[in-house]
DNA sequence: CGTCTATTTGAATGTACTCAAAAGCGGTGG
DNA sequence: CCACCGCTTTTGAGTACATTCAAATAGACG
């Protein structure tokens, strides 16, 4: 049984058949391959994506070329370079995929169409624009607030199916730390269980 | 001249008549004294505040007695504790005057009505959520590329109206960094100019 | 002018990083 | 099916950025 967008707004907004009809006219579903790149520097992020299978990393490369992730998707999630698609300016994230996986995506203008005709979609879209902002604000001050093994290990906690799946080099430029670190923090907080 | 919320809006998208007409309904004008709060931690944060006249802050108060700031406020910006807003739980913040100040607040389920009512104000405040979203973003990046001289730097270029304007031991909380770390990096920075 | 709070300064400490090297694991080809 | 190669993870030693604590100084407000 797969998971599709349609679906998902579903069981957040009440969608009229005309509502539903058009935003499947603009689904592009795509397949992409371990390693592949749906969003890179200097192209500006056109599409929103939805994870039906597989999983996914957003993640910026600094100067000195380390790798900060930003965000992981797995089934059922929105991934993008989300500054890059609402201004529609170059990118400044990789999103690439961590297995082969099976996306739909959603283009921007298209979606801006959609929202002024539907005001249900409208409605679907600032919900989860303002979701989106909650969770990044506890997010900043968790990074305040705890240090680098209770980070590790509220992630484990809240999201231990993205722990499981993903590799640790990613989870520790999630958390803000170094791989090398984050070794070292399992290792004791293993020990002690 | 008076900022309004009504204005702020405007400057974004077209409200008709009896949209601006409905906006004017539930705004709430208010007086606060410097020090006061209109959010508390435990209690449901109900109310979007714009801020016409004044300053504010938003903090967290860990258990060990720390404060994180998560957000500024100054004339013609929002402030909240958005999370407790959109999900009408128990606030976790502090949101304080940092001068005496003039707002306009609006209720959430008024705002809620409004949105389904009216469809550009649906569409306003998704254009919202969608920009700070983007912007915590960023932040969360900044906070892991940059330590805590750049970033202070970066602040500092960025928002030089609320450097000046805010106490810096309110501006090292934001910063993630001890109100003495920020006075030894103010030090170093200024010497060297 | 005195009191209270905010900022500065310095010394000792800790958390997390860098660098280098070894060990583990997975995929690919012979 | 095993062997090898490359990439990821682990380990350890030395180091740097930022913190804590304590005390002095400066500013704000009544």
């Amino acid at each position: 049984m797969k998971y599709t967008i349609v679906d998902h707004i579903q069981r957040q907004v009440d969608l009229n058949a005309e509502a539903s009809r058009d935003l499947e006219g603009i689904l592009v579903n795509r397949l992409v391959r371990k390693r592949q790149f749906i969003v890179q520097p200097g192209f500006a992020c056109t599409h929103q994506t939805y994870v039906q299978k597989g999983s996914f990393r957003g993640y910026l490369v600094t100067a000195d070329g380390t790798e900060h992730t930003v965000q992981f998707a797995i089934e059922d999630w929105f991934i993008s370079d989300f500054h890059s698609y609402i201004f529609q300016e170059p990118a400044t994230l990789f999103v690439e995929a961590l297995e082969d996986s099976a996306v739909q995506q959603i283009e921007y203008s298209h979606v801006e169409t959609l929202c002024k005709t539907h005001h249900s979609l409208e409605h679907f879209f600032r919900l989860v624009a303002q979701k989106s902002f909650a969770f990044s604000q506890k997010r900043i001050l968790s990074n305040f607030e705890m240090q680098a093994e209770e980070r590790f290990l509220f992630f484990k906690k809240q999201y231990p199916q993205i722990e499981a799946r993903v590799p640790q080099y990613a989870l520790a430029s999630y958390l803000g730390i170094s791989p090398e670190f984050l070794s070292k923090i399992k290792r004791n907080s293993t020990q002690s269980t």
